[in-house]
DNA sequence: TGGGCTATATCCACCGTGGATATAACCATT
DNA sequence: AATGGTTATATCCACGGTGGATATAGCCCA
């Protein structure tokens, strides 16, 4: 399958880090949340795609850390790049085509 | 990742079937044209993720082809099941929470 | 100072994917 | 009736992503 270049689990991320979550167990507990429990990213699935996404130039660390929280030495915050924005941007775009044609066929109201 | 069970290919064959699109060849046409041509399913991908399916429960083979097509003997037709409506379903339904929080988030419309 | 949560990282076996390859039936054209 | 392009299904292999366990350690409260 082709899509753009992002699995699912890169998705989830790419959307938790758009929506505010900095760090890596940020986007684990708002991918959970969003979904409803449905989906969980494990901690395998999760660095490892985080990696793979800095890899490849969607997400870039970032090292300024939220200043509402309390210093922790031990997140490692990050950001999308535009390039990042923009394949989140062509993902949801193609979900919301997906979630159309569901409508369509009946499938939900 | 946990979803529920299905694989995105999975979900593309299950919302081309609940589209009409009885048979394999059908569904990889209907996901590129969905798509907008984004989403392309191999041979491949297509005719394994159809057997899973089958094999899982959620789909079912249809010895009752489209009567507007003309005879072809080649083809083999596909329904959901209705534990296959029911996932599909799930699975829109989540989508649909993702397309909103990318909406919340600003990276789309 | 002990315990539970937060946080990141790595490893392995498994499974799904992509793409090539193969086969053959269908249909229009010559 | 032969040709060629499209439709249609099926299988194979190497690759890469996933899930889940395991490890490590800093944080915070009692």
């Amino acid at each position: 399958m082709v899509s753009i270049m992002l699995t699912a689990a890169g998705f989830h991320v790419l959307l938790a880090l758009a929506s505010g979550s900095g760090h890596g167990y940020a986007v684990m507990r708002f991918v959970e949340e969003v979904s409803g429990g449905a989906v969980r990213l494990g901690p395998g699935t999760l660095y490892r795609t985080i990696n793979r996404l800095v890899a490849d130039g969607l997400v870039e660390e970032s090292y300024e850390g939220d200043p509402e929280a309390p210093h922790d030495a031990r997140r490692r915050y990050y950001k999308l790049t535009v390039a990042g924005e923009r394949a989140a941007r062509d993902e949801a775009q193609l979900m919301a085509r997906m979630v159309t044609a569901a409508r369509e066929a009946g499938l939900i109201a």
